[in-house]
DNA sequence: CTTGACCTTCCCACGTTGGCAAGGTCTACA
DNA sequence: TGTAGACCTTGCCAACGTGGGAAGGTCAAG
């Protein structure tokens, strides 16, 4: 029994977002003591770090709920977790992909722009032209 | 002359996006017509162009604010042409290896899962336990 | 003159987090 | 007992960039 400063503290969730989650029902609301504040037992803690858990590994909050509810369920199909899983991989690859793009094009002109007093830089260049397209 | 529609249209950047960009000031106020309509040059969209380049590289409208005025200023250094450039090279840099250390630990504890109709999902478990840590 | 395509402004939504304000509660100490 | 300070409550605003839609005005073609 703890109230959510301490639940935050232990989870790594801070006060706010675990008040954003319940607002959102991705968490039951806390049960509350008489004087209206939330209180919290280590299970509790536990849900919040998992949530944690996932948000590190880039889940949105509508897969974490999903995540959740398989978390729970103990009839759960493992096939049904790697679904979830690995269309965030995809997701976070074509992610990675179109910024690596980004960096790549960039690198390549900052290569050549003298970076001095001058003007001139092929950087201004193809912004202006479109990179050739 | 042409009103924001065909402006849009000729420079990829949508109507609902070209008032946004004269709201924050991104853009001076476009000409009217009698009428109330905003009209613009192949000057105006040439700026534009630039922008939705700009955009394709990732740089926010806060940054894309100074690269116009650089651009314009035809007696700019390209030192700081390359040093936004860089900076933002770095900071997609930072994300790529963010989002890769979410992909890498993702792929791995998936190829572990069975991806059946059995409960049992090493994703979950890490979930469930924080990854070791 | 009507129809339909365009334009205008204004508000709302997304997703996740932080900040701040105004107020209530609890605890420890004088 | 009083009070200070640390905690809790709710509520609103901000960010970022984009899209959607409503309600209404304008324009061009038939």
């Amino acid at each position: 029994m703890m109230n959510i400063g301490k639940a935050a503290a232990a989870s790594g969730v801070s006060a706010k977002m675990i008040r954003y989650y319940e607002s959102i029902d991705l968490l039951a609301a806390a049960r509350r003591t008489e004087a209206g504040y939330r209180f919290y037992t280590d299970e509790d803690v536990h849900v919040l770090r998992f949530i944690r858990r996932a948000r590190d590994l880039g889940f949105s909050l509508a897969d974490i709920g999903e995540l959740l509810a398989l978390w729970r369920d103990q009839g759960r199909a493992s096939a049904d977790v790697k679904r979830i899983a690995l269309e965030h991989v995809v997701a976070l690859e074509r992610k990675i992909a179109e910024l690596q793009g980004m960096a790549g094009t960039l690198r390549a002109l900052a290569e050549h722009c003298h970076g001095d007093t001058r003007p001139d830089c092929p950087i201004i260049t193809d912004l202006d032209a479109g990179g050739g397209r």
